[in-house]
DNA sequence: CATCTTATGCTCACGGAGAGTATAAATGGC
DNA sequence: GCCATTTATACTCTCCGTGAGCATAAGATG
């Protein structure tokens, strides 16, 4: 950044850039949370921003309806990332990476291209804790961070660090926190245990599981999935991902699936029912073992009348 | 946006832009809170980012200190525009501009800049609620939105478009909601209330109070109030933009002043000393009327001991 | 019919939040 | 010195949201 404007006008060209997009689209199958990818699944999809649209918004609008044929229900923006190290060469133009967070309906893709559905729990694999705390949570990550952290100069150093560590990661009888999905991610690239970060090369052994992106994407997706887990406990943006019609069971798993944690069922239901979020379409499930459940649908008139639609589920505590 | 990096690599120079910062750098003093403005109040600070920082952060901090004299405390993106109507003339090199959201305790410039600090609420006289709602909603601001309401072309649209305005303004007993400022400046906008709408020219009259800013800058300030009134509920901010010691009470006009409501005094007390997020000087607070207060200071520990430091207020519904 | 599975209704206890009352400690005016 | 005023600070009380569990209903399957 330099000064006010009046005070340095400088030539548009010298600070020219290029821009593009970076997107993280998700969808919900059968309480698996999954994102678009490409290249085989090692990136979100990405591409130079056309200006020929009005707005960045609808710019990734139009590409998403143009890949899967169907529209993107719900978009928002993630983040912009400028950093010089991004490029990788110095010299060449740089380049700002505007990331979108879109939800879906459909998983289907359009013909031709050679996107597809990755579970994201493929990249965050510690992140999943509805089967409770993932093994390798304990048995792999605990001891490598706690390694990391006795590796620090200082005992306050060690301490600070082991401090930080359990705190992100639940560790030493401490809540986990389902939303802190970046700062985990963050915190593991520090402790050099995921192999995009440039300085575990030459030790490629010493890395968490879960797959891996090109460049920065999967920091890009931690911040996604952050940022949906934590909007969906107060805007009903859950029933994007639903179908039309649904069953309470299955936008429980649904919201279980994002947070990657249980709920408890009959509170899940009282919530849902008294903010009058969902209504009756009169129908029951089909194909279903144990007894048939209601089919309700998303009341779009909430949207309307209030002004925050807080979908509240309860994922405070527990 | 185009297609995945392999079907289209089009060549960099071909998306060239020029990125911009934009900064909404907030400090309060004496339960006023103010931004930094240059052009006589009518801009927010800007201009080219150069990449010379390693990433934009820096560059906003290096920025903000040498104009200044004072570190930036706490720095938060807010939005990243690209609309292709920002830069007026379409054959003019497009402009990313990425607005930052900046904490900062001091309120001094640095000479020879033509900076200067202006109180928020000058631009958004209408979200000022701690005396009350302010007269301009009621006598201005609520008609003009009915008769904008009543020119919709059909009564369906018109019942519609007044809920908007009923629930986004807390019209009609209901509650007001401090987070909606930019919901409440786009509508405002939208009904061509605002002066730097274009389609408002010939009718300038037509207006409501408010000092009107170059470009979308008050649009950006409006992101920025609405991401830090809501931050300060969940988040340790208000910390940064105190002085060192502070009573509590000056720390409650100072969340008053940001919110633009008044809270419960002892229930404010009572959730800040349960959260431990501040700690006793020893010393007492000078030159005051009335019984002396203790001086506070933040635990800057708690950053480190909370994953998630809620700084919970009693700003839910009152 | 017994059992399994899911749906759905109801209750209960705890704790947090909003709101009010009461008392303490300083200042300034008379 | 007394009183009004202003601010600080300690308690209390009630309501309700939330977590959690119990109980029952309604299907399928053997």
């Amino acid at each position: 950044m330099a000064k006010s404007p009046q005070k340095s006008s400088a030539p548009a060209s010298g600070n020219a850039v290029t821009a593009d997009l970076v997107a993280v689209l998700v969808a919900v199958t059968d309480g698996t949370p999954k994102i678009m990818t490409i290249a085989g699944g090692s990136a979100l999809p990405s591409g130079p921003f056309e200006f020929t649209h009005r707005s960045l918004q609808t710019a990734l609008r139009a590409w998403v309806e143009a890949q899967t044929g169907h529209p993107l229900g719900y978009v928002e923006q993630l983040y912009t990332f400028a950093d010089r190290g991004r490029s990788g060469d110095a010299k060449s133009p740089h380049s700002v990476s505007i990331s979108y967070l879109g939800l879906t309906r459909e998983d289907r893709v359009g013909e031709g291209f050679e996107a597809h559905w990755s579970g994201w729990y493929d990249y965050f694999p510690w992140e999943d804790h509805r089967a409770g705390a993932p093994a390798c949570l304990a048995k792999i990550i605990a001891p490598k961070l706690k390694a990391w952290a006795k590796a620090a100069p200082s005992p306050t150093l060690q301490r600070e660090r082991w401090q930080r560590c359990a705190i992100t990661f639940g560790l030493d009888d401490r809540d986990w926190n389902e939303e802190l999905v970046l700062q985990r991610y963050e915190l593991l690239w520090e402790a050099s245990l995921i192999p995009e970060a440039n300085h575990s090369r030459g030790r490629e052994a010493s890395v968490v599981p879960g797959k891996p992106m090109t460049a920065d994407h999967r920091r890009i997706l931690a911040t996604g999935i952050a940022r949906l887990r934590a909007k969906i406990k107060y805007r009903p943006v859950v029933f994007e991902l639903m179908p039309a019609e649904f069953t309470l069971l299955q936008l429980q798993r649904s919201v279980e699936a994002l947070a990657g944690r249980l709920v408890h069922k009959q509170n899940f239901r009282r919530l849902i029912e008294q903010q009058e979020l969902v209504e009756e379409t009169g129908a029951m499930a089909a194909d279903t073992v144990g007894r048939p459940a209601k089919l309700f649908r998303f009341r779009h008139a909430v949207l309307a009348e209030r002004a925050v639609a807080g979908t509240k589920l309860p994922l405070s505590r527990t």
